[in-house]
DNA sequence: TCCCAGGCTTGGT
DNA sequence: ACCAAGCATGGG
């Protein structure tokens, strides 16, 4: 049991944000995380995150929440002209732009094209469950999230039961071509954002969106701006001369993070009243 | 029954 | 280079 304090660090927030699929509350302020091929349980705590692991996995879950990085920067980078980002920024001032696996990121935004997050996580899961590798820690066991084989070798037809939809065939070809290196994604991790980019785009149900997402969450490049159906009716409702991404250089990903959890939950709240 | 969900591929100009 | 269809599935 580790404890972070950090003022810019929620788990709920995290978990909300649209930018991880298997982090799902157990309880009230209890989640499960499972990520890299490992587990972990968090509880969300007034002044900080208790992370339920021993030391030794410590290292990676620091990494994993990027927890070197000041996050109470980028918000006070945000010119007090900016009344909507300020407040953006303010409501989700506890997220944190994670360091999520390359390939895992890859499947999981093909299957987020045109899907609902509740789907996106259904579809993960099932995904996980038909050919992730079994593992367990304390007791618990999990499935870690497939390999390119792993899922070749489910086929069409060991991925039917998953309800993919018309994205089977996405994910089936490009891991076809990861297996077969016609994308190294090794080669990948070391590219500058554009770079990546590109080379992204080459696979299978990977268009400008999906590549940014990847970009942005699997290879933490932050300066990458997803733009969706959401973002983009933001951007034309609240910045109709353009939103100003010189302002953020090198740290637009952060703000596009900030705008979207904040619209997401103003749906959410409209729901309930 | 129709519409939408963190779009993309394909096949027409 | 640009533009519409078409795309599987589930929930409201």
């Amino acid at each position: 049991m580790i404890k972070i304090q950090n003022p810019n660090f929620s788990i709920r927030q995290i978990c909300d944000s649209g930018q991880c699929f298997r982090m799902t509350p157990l309880d009230k302020a209890h989640y499960r995380l499972i990520a890299g091929g490992r587990y972990v349980e968090l509880i969300q705590e007034a002044d900080g995150v208790m992370l339920l692991t021993d030391e030794n996995e410590m290292d990676f879950w620091k990494y994993y929440f990027d927890l070197d990085t000041d996050y109470s920067w980028f918000a006070a980078s945000i010119p007090e002209t900016d009344i909507y980002l300020r407040k953006a920024a303010d409501f989700g001032k506890g997220i944190r732009i994670l360091r999520q696996d390359l390939w895992e990121m890859i499947i999981t935004f093909i299957l987020s094209q045109r899907n609902n997050i509740r789907r996106i996580r259904q579809c993960v899961e099932s995904l996980c469950l038909v050919c992730g590798e079994k593992k367990q820690t304390a007791g618990k066991t999990y499935h870690a999230f497939p390999s390119a084989r792993a899922i070749l070798e489910a086929g069409e037809e060991g991925l039917a039961a998953c309800r993919l939809g018309y994205r089977t065939k996405y994910i089936l070809k490009t891991a076809r071509m990861a297996e077969d290196g016609l994308v190294d994604l090794g080669a990948i991790k070391g590219m500058a954002y554009p770079k990546a980019k590109t080379e992204l785009l080459k696979l299978c149900g990977v268009g400008e969106k999906v590549a940014d997402c990847i970009c942005l969450f699997g290879l933490h490049c932050m300066d990458a701006f997803p733009v969706d159906t959401h973002i983009r009716q933001v951007l034309d409702c609240h910045y109709p001369e353009g939103f100003p991404f010189s302002d953020y250089s090198g740290y637009g990903g952060i703000m596009q993070q900030y705008i979207f959890y904040y619209d997401l939950m103003k749906d959410k709240i409209d729901q309930e009243n």
